[in-house]
DNA sequence: CCAATGTATCTGATATTCTGATGGGACAAA
DNA sequence: TTTGTCCCATCAGAATATCAGATACATTGG
């Protein structure tokens, strides 16, 4: 053998010890009883530890033995989840889960799934990333990542294959203490124009030259939507923003939603959908993933 | 065998991925190239899982084979361990090592030596209580702690093997609320039994019948020494107190040391010493310890 | 194309493990 | 105390698995 210690040994060991006996051991083994009394001592050469008492009927752990026998209960059960995961493998299950999501859709949402899924799911890494346009597309385009929760882009991806998961309501807003939230009726577009207008930019090149909704000539770019969050609260310019993310900005006055001219008061539906590679279809864990995302963000705007 | 997986295959898997090549795995394990292939074609078949991409020159690991990689590593690692701790077992390092501490003793000094003990027995777990008066002795005279770091008792042990360890500083001490803290000049014992005195009392029935230091005929008995400095500051009563564990409301004036009439002003010296019992003197770790907790303490008190 | 290096597979030789039998010790009931 | 039962250690031969070496074939680089 390469090594002293064997697997064997170390699974004996611990059947010797749950069983109470080297006898009982082996009958549980399928085994003859020399059989675990000659693995056990070979066990307890290779290490050089005692690990049984036998002076009395019953074979009784040493506190060496105490010791050492979590130690091979943790080596078993290395080898178990080993064996776990490559069952999962070949059953088709993936091995692990690379999802990137769109910075627009709720965090509330995805966090919720992700600790379902880790329950659903224990031996599969779950690895997520939050990306902005054209830069949340690119790891599923180059296979980083098996699943993207996105917004459509302006031209389509006929490479990808999507599966709508539910719309998502956009508003352009100010803070409280800008020009714009005062300007009391039905804002026109050369209005806005006038303005200087945050907009998130794209750390990929995937959608240079294009714009979403850029209504002003004078635009700030800032490449973390939270920082336009915050830019948005100190009164810097207006913007567009996922609604659920400013709501209690809304309702504690903070920021006001603008009543652009046209646009619908609601705000502007943006579809959220789930797109993957035809090449790389989501197994049981993507589709379920998928699947509870769905459930979870229609229960949650429900619930509202 | 008793079950599919072996050690020597996840060994065999582990140094074809670390050496690149089974011939090269096959020269480090002193094996023949085909006992490689074989064990890993083995393994293979035995997890249902394709480790190894061999189309080109070199065997390249598949993703499932990364994965897979990890457990495998980390089960041979488990046995390492096991391995290394049965070692320390035989070459008479203590395989835990359980140490009961008075109360009294500065929390920080074995802190920093408990630290210091983890990097240097890394295989050691440090059993710690703490305790006081005769609880602390209990655990070292039924054997469950092989060390305690103790005051000594008004009735000595015999029974237990002590190596001196440092003096600490014991001192009376009342709000400065408290009448007695504005009492002027020294205090007689008479003017100190008129007033509560707070005593830690003893958890076990060791020294029932006896008692330290009670110069008070009124007294609170309290179990934990936390709550008697709680206790103190809130203007309960009076009492004795390790020095520095009540240095900050010292200087702070929320508490004040009474100047006693037959005690030193600097404090009564408590004793601190290393006891255990003569059947179970400490290994290298023990001896190890009781050093350090000699020397981070007479350096922190020659810092000051 | 050839030499060097690599992997998969096969076969007999070697080692190891398994089984079954035997002997001795601990414990409980008679 | 005696007896029966259950347990463990040890030993032999039989069964099994591993090992080394040889062979065939694929890949890479000159």
């Amino acid at each position: 053998m390469l090594d002293g210690v064997s697997l064997d040994q170390l699974r004996t060991f611990i059947a010797a010890v749950d069983e109470g006996s080297f006898s009982a051991a082996a009958r549980k083994l399928n085994r003859v009883q020399s059989a675990v009394s000659a693995w056990i001592g070979g066990l307890e050469q290779q290490v050089g530890v005692t690990l049984f008492d036998r002076s009395g009927r019953y074979p009784v752990l040493t506190p060496e033995g105490v010791l050492l026998l979590a130690d091979a209960r943790h080596v078993v059960a290395g080898v178990d989840t080993l064996k776990a995961r490559a069952r999962l493998m070949t059953s088709g299950v993936e091995s692990e889960l690379s999802v990137v999501i769109d910075v627009f859709f709720p965090t509330s949402v995805v966090s919720a799934v992700a600790k379902g899924f880790a329950e659903r799911f224990p031996l599969t890494p779950l690895r997520l990333f939050v990306e902005a346009l054209g830069a949340a597309y690119q790891p599923v385009l180059d296979g980083r990542c098996s699943l993207g929760i996105l917004p459509p882009l302006p031209q389509p991806f006929p490479s990808l294959v999507s599966e709508r998961l539910g719309e998502l309501p956009l508003v352009a807003v100010a803070s409280a203490c800008h020009s714009l939230a005062s300007f009391g009726r039905r804002i026109p577009r050369q209005e806005l124009a006038k303005h200087v207008q945050l907009v998130l930019t794209d750390r990929s090149d995937l959608t240079s030259g294009r714009d979403f909704a850029v209504a002003s000539p004078s635009t700030w770019r800032l490449a973390d939507l939270s920082t336009k969050h915050a830019f948005l609260k100190d009164c810097v310019g207006w913007g567009g923003m996922p609604l659920h993310m400013i709501e209690e900005d809304i309702s504690s006055g903070t920021l006001v939603v603008l009543d652009v001219d046209d646009m619908p008061p609601s705000g502007f539906m943006l579809t959220m959908s789930a797109f993957h590679r035809p090449s790389q279809p989501p197994g049981p864990a993507g589709k379920w993933f998928v699947d509870q995302l769905k459930a979870v963000w229609h229960a949650e705007r429900s619930a509202h």
